[in-house]
DNA sequence: CAGTGTGAAAGTCTTCACAGCT
DNA sequence: AGCTGTGAAGACTTTCACACTG
């Protein structure tokens, strides 16, 4: 749909959007306007505009954007028109917290399993979502049409299981071990290590 | 120290060039190049190289960099030749995953306590750390200089613990709640929201 | 007239390419 | 030869500023 390519730091910034216009929208505002996101989200009112006019004309000119309407948009600009079943890869403390976190549901997604190598975890079931064999893996992505995996395993594991749910046709991993996969081109990796965002800001504590 | 400004974005990659010589390191070796960091970390040499200068000339020409030398002036660059403190607000599935995670320890940091406003919570432990009344976080801030914090509350609540935490001198914050914190210019603030990166990535899967 | 959409300008970041050192 | 450190070039991003619209 876009005419021109959409820079990826552009892309980024549109969940940024979705997110601050859903909280808008469940407080009842029904009109908002870049300058009021951009103050929201603590950024320029030109950038909003700019990225947005990337996809097209979603604005009234002299009123600024309905909510509800530029909302539908960004979502199905992001594919979010639709649920992502996701599983999880590693069920220890992250990968259990993280299945039991209960903010995908209503922004497009649904853990539907977890996956571990512990024979005392295997066959248990955690925040409601039975623990499978990592060895199952494969057939269940296949099964289950599975795009999206969130790996939670100890850094020693992580390119293995990656490697397995890649072969298996995963295409998008959000990674929380604090390592860099090395994976085929094709498949979109997302990383997040806290630690990386605290020594970040420890610079600035002088 | 720096001559010339750091840009931002050059600090945020000191912790990845970090992460990647403590592997290194740990697997033995004792020598490195910008070429050989690249591509463990997918990246162009020229960037790890022109990042590096920004605080000084740490590589030996034609031999490339000492391991352990090169992170040893990353750690004092990031302020990571101390151990820096934090405390958790929140002891829910995320805040209790975080404190449960040791990887912090090594890597320059340290969880001290947990905070949470649930009397059944207030007085037990978890993780081997003690959970206090959230009306003691100014107190606590104060008597152990704490000047990190990481929020892991509902994001009704965010807003109102982070003022209060900064209210008591904490100066940067990791925040794990879904929103954008409105804080005072000196605060630093990083967000971890996983829906973030994982709605970017769905733009890609058609 | 308030606020969008957008070329053009300004600013920032990355990559190139090479002198110079070991 | 192999690799760093770095100006200069190139690519990318943000911001400006204004014609245009409801």
């Amino acid at each position: 749909m876009p005419a021109k390519p959409v820079p990826d730091i552009v892309v980024a910034r549109l969940p940024l959007y979705l997110r601050a216009l859903t909280a808008m929208h469940n407080s009842g505002k029904t009109f908002t306007s870049s300058k009021e996101m951009a103050q929201w989200l603590g950024i320029g009112s030109a950038q909003i505009r700019k990225d947005l006019s990337y996809f097209g004309e979603f604005g009234k000119q002299g009123m600024g954007y309905a909510v509800a309407d530029l909302l539908e948009k960004l979502r199905k600009i992001l594919h979010l028109d639709r649920e992502w079943p996701m599983v999880i890869i590693g069920a220890g403390h992250i990968g259990s917290a993280v299945a039991a976190y209960p903010g995908f549901a209503h922004r497009g997604f649904r853990v539907c399993a977890l996956f571990d190598n512990d024979p005392a975890k295997i066959g248990t079931s955690i925040a409601g979502l039975r623990v499978y064999d990592v060895h199952d893996l494969p057939e269940y992505v296949r099964a289950h049409d599975i795009r999206l995996a969130m790996i939670a395993v100890p850094a020693e594991a992580a390119q293995a299981v990656a490697e397995l749910a890649v072969s298996a046709g995963v295409l998008a991993i959000l990674n929380y071990a604090p390592l860099n996969l090395a994976l085929p081109e094709h498949v979109r990796v997302e990383n997040i290590d806290p630690v990386l965002h605290l020594q970040h800001m420890t610079y600035y504590l002088g």
